[in-house]
DNA sequence: AGCGGTGGGTGGATACCACA
DNA sequence: TGTGGTATCCACCCACCGCT
């Protein structure tokens, strides 16, 4: 069996729940396995997945099972199963649970299982396809050590809920200090600057750092007017609008923002190697993009190190030239904190926040009602 | 060690089907 | 014809793996 930073509070729920037969349980337990497989992820930080599908579709049934105090009365097998309507609502109220799908009640769960243990002879979650309803595989919990009877329903709950608080502490964390920031604002603008100004500093998560820079560069460009029209009797105002292309994670090669009417695109990124934002640069012409770099260091080194990978990668004068001409800007923390000053001598402090919260919680799945 | 390719996992969208 | 339940398609992330 693997062990990883959360085996260990695994272990420490399973022995409140049954002393000194804790590791036999775990040893003998399929389900509980697969939580600990699936719990790997639990302290490596935001960045990685939640994968909650799997979890909660376990969760929604064991607490189903729980309901009906089936632990107790050993009638399950009696039992008329939940309604899929409710399992997944269920799901949908769980934190970050709001979008999920059928995928892991109907099908992905069962399969998962399957995969890492190929030999069980149970099936996890059980339905029966006439009636809709839905089980959880009730020999998965019922574990017995030397002749005696385990129960694990409650332990599974509670090393799910442990798994949760873990994943989201730190969420949690964020955005309440961004909300307490919001309401503080107006009496101590300084607490509120000195926040956001650490939540620019290099050392931040990147996909905070990049709704961070978002929510400054919108409010700062949104003070910019330009005249522009078709005829020259037809030219009309418009403010800067910078929009934001999709979430960070699900932009694979993509640009982060875009401005209207300009048609400037914005690349945020976490070092000073830029060269997979223009690799064939020697064959195509590449769009201009504005970079926007979690780095302190002056836009003079900045670019002389940008120039200095593309000699190396190219080596050809002219098509270095060419690649640095493709860098319409740098921003780094600097030019970001600028911006950011000049945003709240106009009084937009607040909408800056306000962003960061709404962007911060479609990124993350976060709703709060 | 750093890379590029690959395939599984994940979530969103939608097609399809049964039934009222 | 709307609603609930299920299956499938698709895009994208990421861990992994073999190559250099």
């Amino acid at each position: 069996m693997i062990e990883h930073d959360f085996t260990y509070q695994i272990q420490e729920i399973l022995q409140s729940h049954f002393g000194n037969n804790a590791s036999t349980v775990l040893k003998e337990s399929e389900l509980l396995e697969y939580l600990n497989i699936k719990t790997k992820s639990a302290t490596r930080g935001s960045k990685s997945r939640g994968s909650f599908a799997n979890h909660y579709a376990i969760y929604v049934l064991v607490e189903d099972y729980i309901k009906g105090e089936f632990d107790k009365n050993n009638d399950y097998e009696n039992y008329e199963g939940a309604r899929y309507s409710d399992l997944l609502s269920r799901q949908r109220e769980l934190p970050f649970g709001s979008k999920l799908q059928n995928h892991a009640l109907n099908h992905r769960m069962n399969q998962e299982f399957k995969k890492y243990f190929p030999t069980c002879e149970y099936i996890p979650i059980l339905r029966n396809s006439e009636t809709n309803r839905y089980w959880i595989n009730e020999n998965l919990l019922k574990i017995s050590v030397a002749g005696a009877a385990h129960n694990i329903a409650y332990a599974v709950i509670e090393i799910i809920d442990a798994y949760i608080d873990i994943k989201t502490d730190s969420f949690h964390q964020f955005i309440a200090s961004c909300e307490k920031i919001q309401q503080l604002q107006s009496e101590d603008p300084n607490k509120a600057q000195e926040f956001i100004t650490s939540l620019i500093q290099p050392n931040m998560d990147a996909r905070i750092f990049e709704i961070v820079s978002f929510a400054i560069l919108k409010e700062y460009y949104a003070d910019q007017v330009i005249y522009w029209g078709w005829t020259l009797d037809s030219i009309q105002k418009a403010s800067l609008i910078l929009h934001k292309t999709g979430r960070t994670n699900a932009n694979d090669g993509g640009i982060d923002f875009v401005m209207h009417p300009l048609g400037r695109f914005f690349q945020v990124t976490e070092t000073t190697d830029v060269r997979k934002h223009f690799l064939d640069i020697d064959k195509v012409q590449r769009f201009p993009v504005t970079f926007v770099i979690k780095s302190s260091e002056s836009i003079d080194v900045i670019t002389n190190k940008i120039s200095a990978q593309a000699k190396k990668s190219y080596g050809v004068a002219k098509i270095v030239r060419r690649y640095m001409e493709c860098i319409e800007e740098i921003i780094n923390v600097q030019i970001l904190l600028n911006h950011f000053n000049k945003v709240v001598e106009n009084n937009r402090l607040q909408n800056v926040i306000e962003e960061i919260v709404l962007q911060s919680k479609v990124e993350f799945n976060y709703y709060q009602e």
